[in-house]
DNA sequence: CAATAGAACTGGTTGTAACCACCTAACCAC
DNA sequence: GTGGTTAGGTGGTTACAACCAGTTCTATTG
């Protein structure tokens, strides 16, 4: 077991989730195997049993490991083999091991119509980037994705180099934004003459449109995008679901 | 402010989530609005802060309210108006204020078969109850859905009258089994001729597919679940969706 | 008046401590 | 053996305490 640094400004539950990511990832953790009860973490890391429930709290949160009571914390089975998810194309992509690529369309600033407005919760006179993005796998159209950005968010970008770069990282690493979430809807259509032709399907043919919002942690609007995916064969991984009820609409 | 009971067997942090769920939904709380620091909370209802701050943890996770270090707490902004989403069809159908009702089309035992036994986990010679029920909202045709639930968690089943009651309440009231999340995966397609007649469309026509898998808290698999929703108009919508990363595939 | 330093908040992190609810396994009595 | 009890483990809940890290506003200072 890695020892944690008690001295670094990264706090120590959170050392301790990547510690335990990472030894499931790496396979040292099975699915189905026990994880080391919080007591015991916290002995053997010398830190409180506090910090130890706050590192697991996170990834039951996020579906890696799963409690029972009296029993112990086990690891998650792995996720269904689902072929496309959430979360930036480009890195997700990659992380299934295609290509991806992007052509661009549109890139260009445009003063926020009513629609826009509303949706990117945006005073009337406030530019917008448009983005249109034929997104690629391994060379073949996939999605067809048009995405608007508040300009005073992402300044500069309407001249940028988007083909080759995930837009999730220029948001990191240029503008420091992190998105952390998204809020999405979807519909099955009939494509359209024009988005028949860019994703090679016939007039009519079936395709899959997400429409959705993508959101700072602190409810800021980053991204309005609309994403017209493929039908026919290509099915989108839809993360966990719970089942809140909180809130009643 | 209502007070919470100490006494109860229900845990005070879950009075708390209650409570103040409560209040947002009848709007003394608005969306924007701070939410009474953890201190105050404490405070006031004669609980430690931890007791308030596991209260506001849930509420978080739950996206009905979000922190800003420094700030505050805030009450979010309601949802997308989205028309279906995931969840017991009944019970969001009647949230929605529609009428939600099923026609049963099959509702029989039969052994599992080799991709039911994979899906569900099960043994080779186990039964599983397969269910067909066309789902209509105020008496129209929304969905058509065929479900696979093992045997031994819900004897009797199938013999049940399922028309004009909901899975899930069954599942909970009579078998104490609580769906807790679900997996899916989701795919346009074309209506076959089958499916069109059944859910008023022309064959040929775009459908909504959606295979997902519902679980219990312990990973337990209660049911595999195809839905055929309408195309056309009708849009399904998808919670929040966090950025995890922290498992890789 | 403007800039700044500080007080007084907010949520974020960590530790210690105790008790409850639940599960398992070992043991003991019948 | 079967059945009940019990000890010791697990996660679940709650309290108290302290400090860190940001935000906001105010009072002081130049």
């Amino acid at each position: 077991m890695s020892k944690l640094n008690k001295h670094s400004h990264v706090p120590l539950y959170q050392q301790l989730v990547l510690t335990l990511a990472a030894q499931i990832n790496a396979g040292e953790l099975r699915p189905g195997e026990r994880v080391p009860s919080e007591r015991e973490l916290a002995e053997t890391l010398q830190v409180s049993r506090t910090t130890a429930r706050l590192a697991i709290d996170e990834l039951v949160a996020s579906g890696v490991v799963y409690r029972e009571q009296g029993r112990g914390t086990y690891v998650a089975e792995p996720r269904m083999r689902g072929l496309l998810g959430f979360a930036s194309f480009s890195e997700d992509m990659r992380a299934r091991g295609h290509v991806p690529s992007s052509k661009i369309l549109r890139q260009e600033l445009m003063p926020a119509n009513e629609k826009q407005q509303e949706m990117l919760r945006c005073a009337p006179d406030e530019m917008v980037l448009h983005l249109v993005r034929l997104r690629l796998a391994d060379g073949k159209p996939v999605a067809l994705q048009s995405s608007f950005l508040p300009h005073h968010l992402v300044p500069g970008m309407e001249a940028m180099e988007l083909a080759d770069r995930s837009l999730f990282t220029i948001l990191r690493e240029q503008y420091y934004i992190y998105p952390a979430w998204t809020e999405a809807e979807m519909e099955a259509r009939q494509a359209t003459q024009e988005t028949a032709v860019l994703l090679d399907l016939k007039a009519g043919d079936p395709v899959l449109v997400v429409r959705g919002l993508t959101y700072t942690d602190s409810f800021e609007i980053v991204e309005s995008v609309e994403t017209i995916y493929r039908g026919q064969g290509l099915a989108l991984y839809i993360g966990r679901q719970r089942f809140s009820s909180l809130r009643s609409i």
